[in-house]
DNA sequence: TATTTGAATAATACAAATTTATGGAGACTC
DNA sequence: GAGTCTCCATAAATTTGTATTATTCAAATA
């Protein structure tokens, strides 16, 4: 590693010599004061072993040697105040990436919302959006691929520990039927008519799913008694199965909003059953936390968090 | 004018740890203690207002914001190399540009001899030959336009004090007849021998013929009484000219060594005259000398020099 | 839990740049 | 052409900043 042979002042004092024609013009201009300017050049001098100005008359002349250094040194310089700006921008929000992850359902129906919102007050922020599962999604915050997410189901015990995990908000996964199914018509179902179902589910492999089962199951139903008509890995083509008289299913409510004013689709009531999870926020508290981060979490996501929620404590 | 934000030390340590991973590793690359390379990180934090490592784990990792400076570090440090490169090489006459003034005399059968020999030892020096009257030749060494010069006639006297002038050769400026010419025959002409021959002159702006001009004049001779045939501008048309018998010339010798040789011209002896004019090489001591300028001074003008010129006692 | 590695901190010692004061060289003025 | 002015160079002293040693703290490994 060899040493730098100048420094950015000097390179800044080189510059101002050269723009002023005069020592003591460009100590004015740097708010220095003249020897302090001539010292400097002569280190440069002296360590880069050419001449660099003609002192000779009243103004100060680049040789050719300052005129081929001082041509480095725009580009320098200019790379600097490039470098500044861009550090500034990313510091005020002008720029930058935010990096969120979501589950299915958050990102499919949530997600967009929140980022509309957030673009809508700093649209020099590009905003990236990964979808995956709880499990992954828990990992990218954990080695800070991702700068914050939400997500619905239970991560693995090691990374509990490592990441922070504030309650969000409550996502209620509602029974839903085809409008014109016979049990549309009641008022509220007991838990044994769900036997009767046929369910239209998500593959066994998502979170959701999973998180239904096991709220079924803590309910005392017998799960494996429950008829599966057909498993789909797409929440969009269960609504469409379910809206088409195929057979019933476990929807969170954000995702049938639209469904359920058209009436294309009926949401059912459950005595003494609530299907409900908790999503939460997860972040990565070891590590550094940017600014688009910080005020995503701080201005945008309150204003979707149920009213229990840590983040709307502010 | 912004004070900076940061130094090109930070921006080597900066690299040394994103290369590295480590800030310890960084330190021992830069041969510095490890504290030095933590306190320089914190200042460039702290003045840009930005993280630039997450410092959590093993490992020293690059934040988004330090990820964008390690960029504008990257290209800034590599002009800085390419910089240091230029100047070396510009030392080591590996580069750059010599510029060289001549009158047309030396300008044509001189110099081209010279920057031939000069370029040969220093291929990457580009050489320029700038041609101009003896006036606007010293001019231009006054104000660094030109590096060095060889010039035959008298400076403007502002300028003998400005400029350093060294005897540097004899330039005999020979009367040449036709060789078909009646005088040709005489081994030795008497001054009065000229009046009886037509001329072919330069032009009266030329240095060259004010020189020769006086030189007669200060032997006795009436130089009214000269017959002049006509004026030209150019070397090589009055040498045409008299090859073609339209008259007689003075004429640098350098000028017309080929013509000799060949028998085409013909060179006569004058009794009690000599027309003699000194060349002077001419530099400008007030101003900063490249490398290049001093080996061409130094190595390669002795070669051509005349025995009694400062420029052979090395 | 103990040990090791890497980074932060504090105090001291060192190096460097700036300032004040002064001297000298060239340029403009009368 | 002498005086004055402007500009740059130099010297000594002060201030500033940077590096080092020694130590503490935190995290990862065994």
């Amino acid at each position: 590693m060899p040493e730098l042979p100048f420094t950015l002042d000097q390179l800044r004092i080189l510059k101002a010599i050269a723009a002023q024609g005069s020592f003591k013009k460009a100590a004015d201009l740097l708010y220095v004061t003249q020897p302090a300017v001539s010292l400097q050049i002569q280190n440069l001098e002296k360590q880069l072993e050419i001449t660099i100005f003609d002192r000779g008359g009243r103004k100060a002349l680049l040789t050719e040697a300052g005129r081929l250094l001082l041509e480095y040194c725009e580009r320098i310089l200019n790379q600097c105040d490039e470098a500044c700006k861009a550090i500034e921008d990313l510091n005020s929000l002008k720029g930058g990436t935010l990096v969120i992850g979501a589950s299915q359902t958050t990102g499919t129906y949530l997600m967009p919302r929140m980022i509309g919102l957030f673009r809508q007050k700093y649209p020099d922020v590009s905003v990236q959006l990964q979808v995956h599962s709880t499990r992954r999604t828990g990992w990218s915050v954990a080695n800070g691929q991702i700068d914050l997410a939400i997500i619905g189901g239970q991560l693995p015990g090691d990374l509990e520990n490592l990441l922070q995990i504030i309650p969000y908000a409550t996502d209620e996964l509602a029974l839903v039927l085809p409008s014109k199914h016979p049990l549309s018509n009641k008022k509220e179902l007991l838990k044994e008519d769900l036997y009767k179902l046929k369910f239209v589910k998500l593959d066994s492999q998502s979170t959701t799913r999973k998180v239904v089962d096991k709220l079924l199951q803590d309910s005392g139903l017998d799960i494996q008694r429950l008829k599966i008509e057909m498993e789909l890995n797409s929440l969009e083509a269960i609504k469409n199965a379910v809206q088409s008289g195929l057979g019933a299913s476990f929807l969170p409510v954000v995702s049938i909003e639209r469904e359920l004013e058209a009436g294309t689709i009926h949401k059912a009531f459950i005595a003494d059953l609530e299907v409900k999870r908790e999503l939460k926020l997860i972040t990565n508290p070891s590590r550094y936390t940017s600014r688009a981060s910080e005020v995503f979490k701080k201005n945008i996501l309150p204003q979707f968090a149920s009213l229990e929620s840590p983040l709307r404590q502010t």
